[in-house]
This record gives C-alpha cells, structure tokens and sequence, in this order.
DNA sequence: GTGAAAGCGCTAACAG
DNA sequence: CTGTTAGCGCTTTCAC
C-alpha cells in the first residue's frame, strides 16, 4: 500500500499539498493538483483510514449494539442504520450484546472512543450504567427505539411513540366491531412493551369495550403461538387478538391455523412494526408500522451532532438531553383483520 | 479517554514498560507490573485501538460484504461471523453492497487493508476483479459459500457441496414416493444455484424419474409464490415442489395454501438452508441444512491464517487457492412434505 | 528489568 | 500557493 510521502515524492511534492488536494484543504494551485492527482492515480494511493483517525483524533466508524438476530426487525434495523451512516462517511461495526450486558460492556469498553467515535443502541439490554460511562468518557450514545416519548429515559434518543401504535391497533380492531380482543404482550408486564399494551388499553377504555385477556410472552413467533393457544382455549369467544408485535402476532395466526380458524373470518389478528415478513405472511399482516428507516436516520444525525458539539464532555448542561420523536406509526390494513363474524 | 503515556506517569514508569505488561512481552518485575495494573485501573486506561492498528499495521477488523438484508440468510450468517471473529480478536464491519458492484468497490477501496485486514465475502453481486485486486493489495478475500467444491473459484474459499444439497433433497421426495415433482430455481439458470438444481435431476435421473417442470425466479417468498402458481397452474398432477432455498420454499407453501392445496397432504414441499424462519413456518419447512455456523468459522479461521502469512503478497504461489469444504448438507425433516395422496 | 528513541501514515498549524 | 514542523497514541528494537 503506497503512503503519502510516496505519493508526494511521486509528484514531486510534500506530504502536506497531497493532504490538501485529497481533502480541498487549503489553496493549491491547479497544475499542482493535477500532477498530485496523477501521482495518486498512478499509485494507487488509498488514504490510510486508521492512520487519518489517529491524526484528525476521530474515528471513521459507529457502533450498533443490537442484542440479537433472532428478532428479523434487528438487521432490517442494521441495514437503515448502515446506510445513513455512510452518507455521513461512517461505517458501522456491529456488535452482537447477545442479550448479554457482559458482551456489551466488553464492547463499548473496546470500541467507543478509540475504533467508534458514537455508539447507537437498540433494545441491546446493555446496563445504563455502562452507557452513561462510555457517554461521560467522551463517546456520545444514542438510544434507538425508545418506546415513551414522555419518559425521556436519561440519555439521548429516539422515541416512537409506541403507546399511539397500540392504541391505533385497538382503535382499528373496535372499528370493525371486535369487542373481545386477547393481547399478547411480548415482554413482562412492566417491560419494554408497556407502552403499547397501554395504548391498546386507552383504546378499549375510550370505546368503552372491556378487556379481555392478557397474556406476556417471549417476543417470539412460538410466544405469540402459545399465547393465543392459551387465550382462545381459555376464552373461545375471543374474535381477535391484538400483538405488541409482528412476530408474535404471526406465531397467533399459527395458533389460529392449528386450531382450524381462519383468519380473518374466525379471527382477527394485528401487530406492530410492519417488519418485513408482516408483507410475506400468510394472510398478510395488517399491522402499525414503525418507521424504521426514518428513525435510523434521525439516530444516526442526532448522533453526528452530538459528536461534532462533544456531548457529554466537560461543559454540558446534563438536564436537557436530546431527544427526537419520529413520525407517528401508521395504520397498515392487510388481510389478517376484518369485520367478527356474526354470531 | 488516559494515554499510555499518562498511565506510565502514575505509576512512575515509561510508556514502554506499560505497553509491555499490558500485552505480556518483555520482562517485567512483579512489583512493577503491580504498580502498572493498578495505574490502568485508576485512570480507566482503555488502548487506542486505532493507534495500535498504525503501530502494529494491521487493523483489528474484518470486513464483511453482504448484498442485501432481504434474505434472513445473512443476518443469521453475519451474526455468525461475528461470534468468530470476536473470538480471534476481531470485529466485524458490516458492508451492505445492496446488490451494487460500484457500492462493493467503494467499500473495498476505503476499508481493505486501513481499516480491515480482511474480507469475508458472501454472494455479495462484486466484482471479481475488485476482489482479486485487493488481494494482490494485500489484504486476504475469503469467499463464504462457495457452491461448488469441484470449481475452485480463483479465489479463497469455504465451499458447500450444495449439489449434494439439491440431491438429498430429491432423493427424500423421491424416496415418499413422489413422481412428479417441481422445481423451483432461485437464480438465473446458470446463475448462482445451478449445482443445487442439478444435483436434484442428478437424484430424478438415478432414480429413473422424469423430470418435470422447472421455474427461474428470484430468490424470494414473492418468487417462490408467483413460481409455485405457475407450476401448479401447468401441471396439477405435481404432488411435490423442489425449491432450491428455503424462502421460494416458504412462497411456494404460500402458493399452495392459495390454491386449496394442503401441505403436506396434497402437496409436499422441499427447501435448502435451513434458515430460522423454515423452523417457524405453518406447516414447519422440510430442508436441506447449510452448516452455516461451521462455514462462518471456517471462513473466519481461513481469513486468519491468510492474514497471518501475508497470502496475496508477493512470493505466493497464486496455482494453489486455498479452499476448506464444510461438513455434508444434512436433511432436517420437518411437517412440509409427506408421501404424496393416493390417487 | 526498564528506558530512550524512532516511527506507523496522516493532519494541522504556521512559515515562508 | 507550498513546505516545515509537530504531533496523534501506541509498539518496538536496542541500549543501559
């Protein structure tokens, strides 16, 4: 790999006028340029990306802890996240936390700062105590989903309003005349999914139709699978039944099949996020979309601004943390919802 | 973030000293070492992982190119990768091509060899020439999935017998007595999975079973649905669909259950991979296992040892490509196929 | 055993 | 306009 001495004494110049040329960095005279270009050309000359991050004391690349892959949202997530980095010229290093907060903070321990100059993080279940560390030595974290846009969580972030995507998904299936409506809950009672259940119950109590069953699973298909097992043999009255998300809502429409429902004529069946297999499901998924890709990039530009102002540093006011809400979630009708059939 | 430097001073000694105890080289005396470690502990020393890699010249990433996240395939093989590669100190940058050959080059011009000393590569749609440049550039080009053991690619590689792949598949529908089965076929007809469909007609042909229709369509659910529809509107004899993945696998379910078609009573249905999403469907995919975990160990286990002796640079032979074969694709029967109806 | 010194490849003042 | 001079933080001979 030839350096840029060797590109400088090939045209017949310094190191410092072939810098300037490459990054239009101070004034050089155009034929100059052009012998410095040819040398480049000629060498194949590649800038020395871990030299460049030394020297401008910055590095070229983000972090994203994601915590598994089992959850397809994850690298759809990934993807979003990879190409809004790269508009602004950085890569992305993924780091697998593996639901583990140890593997998470052996990353941030390693990477922040010194390979990655910011760090997003997902629902990583990494320990806020270790984000907030990383933070105050210097490498600004952004949080990705965050799911209550009135409980800013302490560090910067992107907040969906999650609540509003349950109280859509229940609004919809009360518009078509369901009145009893099982929930799956992909989390614990109190956990990350909170927020949507609550929305779907403000739905119910603003119609004034009463709740039926709950059940909180893994937010896995086979959790949405038991779950509705367990909520259409304990109540077969049940005409629809609301998932916090795509992924358990489509284990429920497998438990509907077993079970020798059809869906949407027995059953009814909504979740959220719109995560690609909701499209390539069979019926397709009506679902609350999230959106994905604008959420990534208002991660990723929150997280440039907070690099380029050294957030976090000496100096900054730590009771107003950032945080940016997206666009609403939305409605998207496909075929797994419908009218309860008469009964 | 603390220098070696800073830390030598604590403890009263020289950042050489520090550098050493920190990577176990040279002689220390205990009492010293001692004095060092708790220096580390008391500043929250973290190594610069950027100036390490100019130091050292190598770089503590590897780069891995992918083409698109459509396919779960990926994330589950990068995720994969990843486990590997931290194993051997490395972390991963996750490069989407998104099918693009310029997007390939550029990542491989900025990244190989500054950044990476590595590079995985799936079928990422790159241009072989770029790959074989950077090689010649120094740093090692492993390709993850080679297709067919018997044509070495010029390149690096882990291969997967993959024919093997498409005639255990035939010969387990075969074998439940199936006659006239379909396929489908994710590539172009000489593209990508060619060895997987010929080693299906190998299986119809020492079987002394005819064959039937065959379908090119992509690689997707909507391309294994729209291929299914198609074989099934033309013969509706077929008691069996062949998919040479596992997602045309899943379309062609789809396909089925749109028809009336039950699976797997009416119709059985074969796939190749084994991704997450076949052990999830309804009914659950009959398929063809990829060993994809040994095959990203593998692979991150070639890329080292390249890395390690310099492969690509001059003084190697370029007659002898390295390649490492993975264990034999394996059967994983599931609920998707069954011995065809009597009719 | 430990320190001094040079250098990895690049950038960033500041001089000229 | 272009060259000179210092580093960035770390590793690594080679002396002491």
């Amino acid at each position: 790999m030839p350096t840029l001495s060797e590109v400088a004494q090939h045209a017949g110049v310094t190191p410092a006028t072939v810098s300037n040329v490459l990054r239009n960095r101070g004034r050089v005279g155009e034929t100059t340029r052009q012998r410095v270009l040819e040398a480049v050309e000629a060498l194949g000359y590649r800038p020395h990306l871990a030299a460049r991050a030394l020297a401008e004391g910055r590095a070229p690349t983000l972090a994203l802890m994601v915590s598994s892959i089992a959850n397809p949202f994850y690298p759809e997530f990934a993807l979003a996240v990879e190409r809004a980095a790269r508009t602004s010229g950085h890569f992305v290093i993924i780091c697998n936390t593996n639901e583990e907060p140890l593997t998470g903070r052996a990353y941030l321990d390693q990477i922040a700062g010194t390979l990655s100059e910011g760090v997003l993080v997902t629902n990583a279940n990494l320990d806020f105590a270790d984000l907030h560390a990383t933070q105050t030595r210097g490498t600004p974290v952004v949080l990705c989903m965050w799911e209550r846009p009135n409980e800013p969580p302490g560090l910067p972030c992107v907040a969906v309003d999650f609540r509003l995507a349950g109280q859509l998904a229940g609004e919809h299936l009360i518009e078509l005349g369901h009145r009893r409506i099982g929930a799956i809950v992909g989390s614990k009672a109190a956990g990350i999914h909170a927020a949507r259940y609550a929305g779907f119950v403000d739905a119910l109590r603003e119609a004034g139709v009463p709740r039926s069953r709950v059940r909180y699973e893994p937010d896995t298909i086979q959790g949405g699978y038991d779950a509705a097992r367990e909520l259409l043999e304990a109540d077969p009255q049940l005409t629809a039944i609301f998932a916090t998300n795509d992924l358990p809502a489509l284990g429920a429409m497998h438990a509907a099949a077993d079970l020798g429902l059809n869906v949407p004529a027995d059953l009814s069946v909504i979740g959220i996020t719109d995560i690609q297999l909701a499209r390539e499901s069979r019926p397709a998924l009506t679902t609350v979309a999230v959106p994905t890709v604008e959420v990534a990039d208002l991660a990723v530009s929150l997280l440039r601004e907070l690099i380029e102002s050294s957030y976090g540093q000496a100096g900054h006011d730590p009771a107003t943390v950032p945080m940016r809400i997206s666009s609403a979630p939305q409605l998207v009708l496909r075929a797994s919802t419908g009218a309860p059939r008469a009964r």
